[in-house]
DNA sequence: GCCAAACATAAGCCGATACTTATGAGTCGC
DNA sequence: GCGACTCATAAGTATCGGCTTATGTTTGGC
């Protein structure tokens, strides 16, 4: 299931760690190594499952792989969060504001 | 972390059929039990764990236990998704019409 | 062609976790 | 007050998941 994937992919801070620097601009493998204190092999696991739950894309450079964040997984989560939109107003007038200027 | 014990907590598929359940209506431990082939020490459970997570409050009444969604919860991650809001447009065409509309 | 570099895969280990049964803690009806 | 009911907690178990080291695969430079 495809929101099975992407909520299992988040629930690591690890794995939401590489998201996030990615989410920054995209990067090699090696280069998104850097300052998370795992091993190569996790890194390469961690970007398996982010890629299977369709979060991050790569794409192969020479003997570089670059990894950018997929619009896909965003937006897939969006669309699950939009379900339960009956319970946003209450506390959500920071976010108001986001809406509001992504829709013009 | 906040974030951390949110998608924790939605990662597992039961809690989140529990979480959906309560979504459309707040109902009490035992209803929310039916049509979920778990035991009820489980459902208590992963209750606890929405609790935690801010996705789920609860209210005593007699010797039931009304559950329903937080709004919190659900602000929150509309909170951390609003930091990738770079990556939306993409594939974002149906949840425009969402936001449009929640957003007079 | 060969070596080194970048990355993926294999296998194993250990802690986390989702489940179970058994029991405890409150609460209502009689 | 007592039994029944609703729910929470305790303890045990088995699977899952993230990490490691070791090794395989592909690519570029010489």
């Amino acid at each position: 299931m495809v929101e099975n994937d992407i909520f299992r992919a988040l629930a690591d801070p690890t794995r939401r760690l590489i998201f996030e620097k990615l989410a920054s601009g995209g990067m090699n493998a090696s280069a998104l190594r850097e300052g998370i204190g795992v091993s190569q092999p996790a890194i390469s696991q961690h970007l398996g499952v982010l890629r299977d739950a369709r979060l991050v894309r790569e794409e192969r450079r020479g003997r570089f792989v670059h990894y950018e964040v997929d619009p896909d997984g965003v937006a897939l989560i969006a669309g699950w969060l939009a379900k339960y939109r009956a319970y946003w107003p209450a506390r959500m007038d920071a976010l108001r504001g986001v809406l509001k200027e992504m829709d013009p």
